[in-house]
RNA sequence: GGCCCCAUCGUCUAGCCUGGUCCAGGACGAAUGGUUCUCAGCCAUUAAACACCGGUUCAAAUCCGGUUGGGGCUACCA
């Protein structure tokens, strides 16, 4: 039975990287039908926050990665002290001489307990990678219980690895070089190895690790943005990632189906955004517009475009349709479709100065007139009205499209002229367009 | 500095293991053109890469070595 496990420290947000780990992991255990461990490395409590813990599950669970166990390290405390004091007995740890001499004066008590490091050769078989081969001599004794009787890093993760019997260990090209420390834990302890696969990082985009100034944002905040789980999932598959054949857009079932370890390549990946926003757009395109309304009015709610107690859904939904091919990111619609909410639009300056040059009076109040006398205010009636009146005006269709657009709307750009009107309706259509209407004297 | 990892278009990548089918394919982005009314979308076209040097071989993006470049680790952080 495959058992992985995601490890977050809660001493920060889950980003991109850290979100890109988790899948592969999860995405493995999926595809071997195994079980996806959840692991809070929170030993330092020092810089370990309940916020930081609570946006990484809120962001695992966004994503779709749902854990089978979770565990805390922090609740474990006394299994590596039980472990540490073993080895001591054994021998093959020694007690701390002296109490770091660098480091503040924490309320440390009690001597740190030090693994004995004996030279010799360590190879590492990476699923990604191959074979890799270290010299214990580079590698330093390492401290396994530290004077405040926390337990490091490598320690934890090695006893916590070997109890929850996991089986393959993926994670970052980072943790590349704690690996041979660990190997060293795992045979003093007794401990079966497990397979070992180490992923590519991902880099910032002028080179470099992702950090919080080089675009590393939190998932949470993807989110916020108005990125959709799906493509954000997607476009973090396709970083060191590829089936293989030409496909970019592949839903989540599928790539658990078409995943192999063996296809992660072992190249850093540069973060670029550009794609992610073109998937957003795909997955927008062909999503079901009653969901997406659904995750639309949050961000109509918060603009106050629509009341808490009283909005239509379904005319939303009808919005959403017009508008979703044409979104990069949920947001985009409420900042594109205010004025079918707004009582008062407000007209873009640069807008009005290039298409209401002139006076529109009267072709604006012929064409209402027209709406006004439809028998049928439907998209093809509205339309046949408009094309009837610019044929007897004998002016092209956009010399008037334009300048309606921006007398209803506000801006230059939008779905098509018709279904803006059919959706804003008679009335309000009438009444935006009497604003750009002078009124005959006499 | 030491140890380790990596190296195909600006970016994500296919191809590399099992050399010839690759004057290197796809996608994003860019440019240009087409498309009922704008934008978006869609369609079409174009520009754009095997880091370098040497070796092996009839033949190398593919194998080997070196150089250079990038990255990681080198904590009583995780």
């Amino acid at each position: 039975m495959v058992r992985v496990r995601f490890a977050p420290s809660p001493t920060g947000y889950l980003h991109i990287g850290g979100a890109r780990t988790a899948l592969f992991n999860w995405l493995y255990a999926k595809a071997k039908h195994g079980a996806f461990v959840l692991r809070i490395e929170d030993t330092d409590a020092q810089r370990s926050k309940k916020e930081y813990l609570d946006e990484i599950l809120y962001s695992l669970k966004w994503l779709g990665f749902g854990w089978d166990e979770i565990y805390y390290q922090s609740e474990r405390f006394d299994r590596y002290t039980a472990l540490a004091k073993k080895l001591l007995a054994e021998g093959k740890a020694y007690l701390a001489s002296n109490i770091p001499d660098t480091e503040m004066a924490q309320p440390a008590t009690q001597q740190a307990i030090i693994f004995k490091v004996t030279p010799q050769k360590i190879k590492i078989y990476d699923l990604i990678r191959g074979e890799i081969e270290f010299d214990a001599d580079t590698i330093k004794d390492q401290v396994l219980i530290k004077s405040d009787g926390t337990p490091t890093y490598n320690f934890a993760c090695v006893v916590d690895d070997a109890e929850m019997k996991i089986t393959h260990v993926i994670r970052g090209d980072d943790h590349i070089s704690n690996t041979p420390k660990q190997i060293l834990l795992y045979q003093a302890l007794g401990f079966t190895l497990p397979e070992f696969a180490h992923l590519p990082l991902i880099l910032s985009k002028g080179g470099g690790r992702l950090s919080k100034r080089k675009g590393a944002t939190a998932i949470s905040d993807y989110h916020k943005m108005g990125y959709l789980a799906e493509a954000l999932v997607n476009y973090l598959l396709l970083l060191g990632w590829s089936p293989g054949s030409n496909r970019e857009l592949i839903d989540i079932g599928e790539a658990i189906a078409l995943f192999d370890i063996k296809n992660i390549n072992k190249t850093a990946a540069v973060l670029d955004l550009d794609k992610l926003d073109w998937m957003n757009n795909q997955y927008l395109k062909n999503a079901d517009a009653s969901k997406l309304a659904d995750a639309i009015i949050p961000s109509l709610l918060e603009k106050q475009l629509i009341d808490k107690d009283n909005f239509d859904r379904n005319y939303i939904v009808s919005l959403v349709k017009l508008f979703q091919a044409r979104l990069t990111t949920l947001n985009d619609f409420a900042d594109w479709a205010d004025f079918f909410f707004l009582d008062d639009v407000s007209i873009d300056q640069a807008a009005e100065k290039k298409f209401l040059t002139r006076d529109f009076s009267r072709e604006f109040s012929l064409f209402a007139e027209r709406l006004n006398a439809l028998d049928t205010f439907d998209i093809t009636g509205i339309e046949a009205a408009f094309r009837a009146l610019v044929k007897e005006l004998n002016i092209e269709a956009k010399t008037l499209i334009h300048p309606v657009r921006v007398a209803l709307t506000g801006k230059t750009i939008g779905p098509g002229l018709f279904e803006v009107i059919y959706y804003l309706g008679k009335e309000r259509t009438a009444k935006r367009l009497s604003k750009f209407i002078k009124k005959e004297k006499g």
